[in-house]
DNA sequence: ATATTTGTTTAGAATTGTTCTAAACTGTTG
DNA sequence: CAACAGTTTAGAACAATTCTAAACAAATAT
């Protein structure tokens, strides 16, 4: 029973976040650090703008889309996140900043990882003169069966 | 000199493409023909909403923007084209429709095709109980080296 | 051919996702 | 604990896309 620490949130060991913020230069602010206990409590997970915004508002948290906005680009050019492409309309970031790939189900929009051992390119393809990797980016789009 | 047909463009056989929009149930109005000349002359192409209506534009045709997104939409629709995820900002749209995946070049924005061939997985991941695929996107992101 | 029907195009308004602005605020440093 | 520099925010602005409903054109029936 934290006194200084009533926050609904419990994973209030905002220790290493603080940590994990200012290692990347980023000032460990409230809505940083709740952010935060949301995205990097163990778990990986898959995020619109939206949808974490809406996560934080029901968790009790006082902070604004633009700045839910703000910290996943923040967080994603300090390398704490990834974007991956989903669909044209939304920007999704996911947790898990190795290199891995997805599943996309069309059916309900639930994105999710494919463990990494379990995918693979063999032979890369012939680059353009000159030109080299940046990143792979493999999407499976699935769906119900019949 | 055909003179019902004074059209600044000169792919005006727009018979095989009446064809082609008839046999997905489309009327084969002018706008969709000059669109369809512009997409379906040969080539592979991969486009945006914008950039079709600017070349269209260009070439003197008369169409509106709206009417670029509905048709890239039906042709998406029927079949003729496929989305292609790129950027979340964007919706580009490609005129190979067999399966194939692509380079993107992050220091210019330029899309290309990988050919079939090229790069293959060899072992599919397990899917989730239930799912069958849909279909299958990878995305290579280059640069220039160094 | 002409009229009728139904699908299509269009300008402009509306919507949606995202970024910008500038003022208030808060970590951090001295 | 004052001062500075970075951060947050509401709301405006923006960009991509879709919607609306009126004018129009292709297909079909007459």
């Amino acid at each position: 029973m934290d006194k200084l620490n009533t926050r609904i949130n419990q994973n209030d060991n905002y220790q290493s976040l603080t940590d994990k913020l200012r290692g990347v230069g980023l000032r460990a602010t409230r809505q940083r650090l709740d952010i935060g206990s949301l995205l990097f409590s163990g778990k990986d997970r898959h995020v619109t703008a939206e949808s974490l915004h809406d996560e934080a508002v029901a968790s009790g948290m006082k902070i604004s889309l633009a700045t839910i906005y703000n910290a996943l680009n923040q967080f994603t050019d300090a390398g704490l996140l990834r974007e991956v492409l989903i669909d044209p309309s939304r920007t999704y970031f996911d947790t898990n900043t190795s290199s891995h790939h997805h599943f996309f189900n069309i059916d309900n929009g639930q994105l999710t990882d494919i463990p990494n051992e379990e995918i693979n390119l063999p032979g890369l393809p012939n680059l353009p003169e000159g030109q080299i990797i940046d990143g792979v980016d493999i999407l499976i789009r699935i769906k119900p069966e019949d």
